[in-house]
This record gives structure tokens, sequence and C-alpha cells, in this order.
DNA sequence: TAAAAATACTCCATAGGTATTTTAT
DNA sequence: ATAAAATACCTATGGAGTATTTTTA
């Protein structure tokens, strides 16, 4: 039978690498711990942790395994919370938000946000989506504002609103006054730094985007491809919400349109499906939806 | 520290409402159950049973707990499912539908879904949003197609479309060729059976619907309101995806649009969050999608 | 050879069993 | 009076400890 124990310890070590250190932070000896994750593997019928190399890893297995163990955990913490302190409001609301939505839609937002979540305790945290996740999952995080859509075990989401994309390319440039996606090529566009969850929705649109791409600086942030756009190093991809502030004030950048169906990202949030102030959650993508600049 | 074995417990009794009858379930002795039970409330310091009754019932806080405990209970068994035949896809697929929705979505998707599913054990089920989130919770079911928002711990949802509303009153009634949700009154309007999701929307729209409704004979279903509504005995509300087969084609019945905005519902996916089909899932969310009539 | 996980074994905390009492209809 | 849960007490399984061996970088 699956114990929670076995669960935690499965945790530690996926989160140390290291079967002593793991021991160590769940106050146990190590051959104890060996022994309850000897009895989960053979509980599961497979290897979970590839312990042939210096640093202890996942087996594909155990990749499967992991995040499913840490959903539990969360929400078997998240039951005790319950129990001790009632279904919770949205105080103390922890936010995280992706940087290519963060500058875009918080201005607008926080005063709404602030209004639902009272002044004390709410905190807005800047990272990327798969860093939010990772919050989300082990509770230092409530929602996270991001693209959907996201896939992961114990992760709910719901959907705000579509975030249309649009070429911004050189006002030099000849371009046609509606472009098709298919007119797109990946080794054609600047691109975000991998990581950003925008780099890969441009790549995507690309005709399979399978093209041996020249090697690419990644920048950082919009604001820096809008200033490379701007000195007609190339063009790329803007979601709807950054054209305002970044782009379309900007003489030597030309916005062009996509012809329909438009390609656009879908903007949403995503917390723990265990977090039960949902009506909560709710108000606030409402208010979010609802303080959107151009709704 | 809290158990898996005192959650497994907990849900046995919260479902027989009986300590001995829970025990024999478990296949160990009451006491082994009473007291596990009892180690569960001391951690979580509150009382979730109450065994005044000759019933054994559920306090507030087992009501918020129960379901948190099933869910993490579904997610271990979801977890050993993955170990043992890895990531499923969506073979086998358990889909229950509301009755407000299925007659008119499926005959059009099904054969979509099985495209979807492959032919082998795919199975449809009706029944109330209420029913088939339990289903979903305890495993029986593996998606069901239904009217958001749903909020229910460990239950993830994925919007799918707006199915707006439209008022199908008898065409002898003098009407206004657009009216306003303002002009709704709940003691005119015929309603489905109590439990029935669309009644409880309807309700919802008219201002506050507090008014003291007179008994009303609920219809346990939409097309046995169309009657009704084709025989002059009132009016009702009726969801877009229904007007085609239903109501447009009677002409004892005029149907009404609503000014903007119009009041709808919005149809999606309710899966357990653990899942893992997800994306087939998604796949399945389109299908459903692309094949409703009048898209 | 040094670091780290597995193995061997011992011990005790606790889940579970039986018998009985208490409680509430 | 009876059905059902709580209590008392005993047993034994399994989780945790220490000491040691095996493994592999």
């Amino acid at each position: 039978m699956i114990t929670l124990r076995q669960l935690r310890y499965l945790a530690a070590v996926a989160e140390h690498g290291h079967f002593g250190r793991a021991a160590e932070d769940c106050a146990i000896s190590q051959p104890s711990l060996s022994q309850q994750i000897a009895e989960l593997e053979t509980e599961l019928g497979a290897r979970l942790l590839d312990r042939s190399g210096r640093k202890v890893t996942l087996t594909d297995m155990g990749k499967a395994i992991v995040p499913r163990a840490q959903a539990i955990l969360s929400a078997v913490a998240d039951l005790s919370k319950v129990a001790a302190e009632g279904e919770p409001g949205l105080h103390s609301l922890r936010l995280g938000v992706i940087p290519t939505i963060a500058p875009f839609l918080l201005p607008a937002a926080l005063p709404a946000i602030r209004r639902i979540t009272g002044d004390a305790g709410f905190r807005v945290h800047e990272a990327m989506t798969h860093t939010l996740l990772d919050e989300i999952r082990d509770n230092t995080l409530d929602v996270a504002l991001l693209a959907l859509p996201v896939s992961e075990p114990g992760i709910e989401t719901l959907a705000l609103f579509e975030d249309r994309f649009f070429l911004a390319a050189p006002a030099a440039r000849r371009m046609k006054s509606l472009i098709d996606t298919t007119d797109l090529k990946a080794d054609e566009l600047l691109l975000l730094d991998d990581g950003h969850c925008l780099r890969d929705q441009a790549l995507s649109l690309c005709g399979d985007g399978t093209g041996d791409r020249r090697e690419q600086f990644g920048a950082t942030s919009l604001s820096t491809l809008a200033s490379l756009v701007a000195a007609g190093l190339g063009q790329t991809l803007v979601p709807a919400m950054a054209l305002d502030s970044l782009f379309a004030r900007d003489k030597r950048i030309r916005i062009v349109a996509f012809r329909k169906p438009c390609p656009a990202r879908t903007v949403g949030l995503a917390f723990r499906s265990t977090s039960s102030n949902k009506k909560a959650i709710r108000q606030l993508g409402e208010a979010i939806t609802a303080s959107r600049p151009r709704a």
C-alpha cells in the first residue's frame, strides 16, 4: 500500500538528488529513507530513481510520478490548512506573472486586484512559466497569470481572454498590409530567450519551425525586441497588449495584422486544483479581464 | 501526521454513514476504524463526523474535508495507474453529459469523438451536474461535458464555448422583439426540475429570484418545456443549441433574443485534475467545439 | 579510495484484533 | 432493549535506528 510517507521521501530525494541529504531533510536516517523508497518502487513495480551517477536522478517513470506525488502532498497540506483555518479567502494572495504579460496588464489591473485582496499581504512576482508552475506546486505561489495552455497534474487553469499577435517590422521594409501566418519564417524572426513561452508560441506559428535557424541572440524582454525592430534589425511577433506601450508609438516600427484566423495566445490563471479559494480566483480573473487595456 | 489510511477510512464512513459498515468495507474491525478516525480528528483539531444521529453524518468541517480526501485518494490511485500503465491515452473514455446538452451536441459530435478515442470502450452517460462530478471524483467517469463554472477541489475545467440563452414564448403572446434580462420574472418562467443546472441559471438571471415563486411543476426535459410553451402555458429560457431541434420549428413558439449583453452559459469539460490525458481531453474539447451545430 | 547507497539486524511505536462498556434511540 | 460507537488491552507488523557491506566514480 502506498503511503504519504513514501511520497514525501520520494519528493525529498527528487529535490536533493541525494539520499543522505534527503534523509537529513526528512529528519530520519539514510537507510530508513532507502527502505521506504525501495518499498515504493516495489509497490509501483517500477524504478523511479537512477542511482548510477554521482547525483541521483529521476528515471522516465520517476519524471511522471514525482509531480503527481508533489501534487498529492500539496493537497494534503491544503487539507490540513482548511481544517485549521477554514476555507481561505483571497487574503495574502501571492501572484506570479510571466514577463511578457506583467508590464502590460499589471499597471491597470493592480488597483482592482488590491480592492479584492485588501492591501495586506499581497505580493507579485515575475518569472517564466515553468518557474511559476513549480512555485504553485510547492505552494510558494497561489496564482499565476500566464499564457495557456499549461498541462500539469494538480494544476488547474482558468482562461481569461485571447491576446492576438501582430507582426512588428521596420517601417522601412515593404510589407503587405495583412499577412498570413504561412508567410512567417522562423529564421526571419527576432525572438526572446529560451524559456519564454512567447518564443515557443512564435516558433510554433512558423511552418513547423524546423528549418535550421541561424544562431539568434535571444532578447530578454519585449522592450529589447522593440528597439531591435526599430533599429531595423528584423521583425518580431508582438502580443496585442504590448503594442501600445512598446511598439505602436515608434514611427520606425510598422505593425502588421494577420489575416484571419488571427494567431493569438490565451491569457489565463493557473492555480493548484486544491486551492479552494476558487471563487476568489474567479473574481481575480474578472478583475484582470475587466481592467485590461483595449478591452 | 495525516496518513492515507485515515483518509481512506474517512471516505468510507462518509460513504456508508456507518462505522461498522465502513469497517467491513475496509476489511478491518470497527474499533480499528474508529481509532483511525479519532486520530485524524485529533490531528486536524476538528470533529469531522456527527455520531449523534442513527446515521453518521458529516459536520460542516467534514463537508469541507471529505471532498479533498476523496480527491487525494483519486490522485493516489491515478499515480499507481500511471506507474502500471504509463500515461494513459484517451482509450476507454467514459464521458458524462448533462441532459440539457446531450441531445443537442452529441449527435453531431459523436463521429468526431469516436475518431479520437477509437471505437473500443467508449461510453456516454447522461446525468446531472452533481452526479457527474461525484462520478469524476471517484473515477467512474473520465470527463464530463457540462455548464461551467463548477468549483470542486481536485476537479479541473476547460471552457469550450458560450451558449446563449433565448426566451421561448407562445407565439400568441405580444412580445418586444428584443428583451432585457431585467424583464424576466422568476414566477413567469417554466423551469426544469430541481437539480438541473439550467434551472439555477434561469433563476439567477431573474432579478435575484427571491420573489415567492408559486409552486411550479418542474419539467424533466427541455422537450417537455417546449410542448408546454407551445401549448401556451408559459415562457421559458432556452439555450441556443436547443433552438433548432426543439423550439424554432414550432410555429406556436416565438423565439426572442436578449438585448446585449446576452445571458449565456459556458459549456465546458470537467475532469480530475490528475487525469493526465489532458492533451487528449483538449482534443476532445476541440472536436466538440468544432462539430457544434451553428458554430 | 572515498562517497554514497544497499543490506543486516534490532527495537519500538502503532495499526489492528478481541472483549467489553457506554451511549442513544 | 438494542444497535452502534467508544474504550481497554493485547498482539504483531513495519518504520526507524545503528553497524556494516557493496558499489562506482
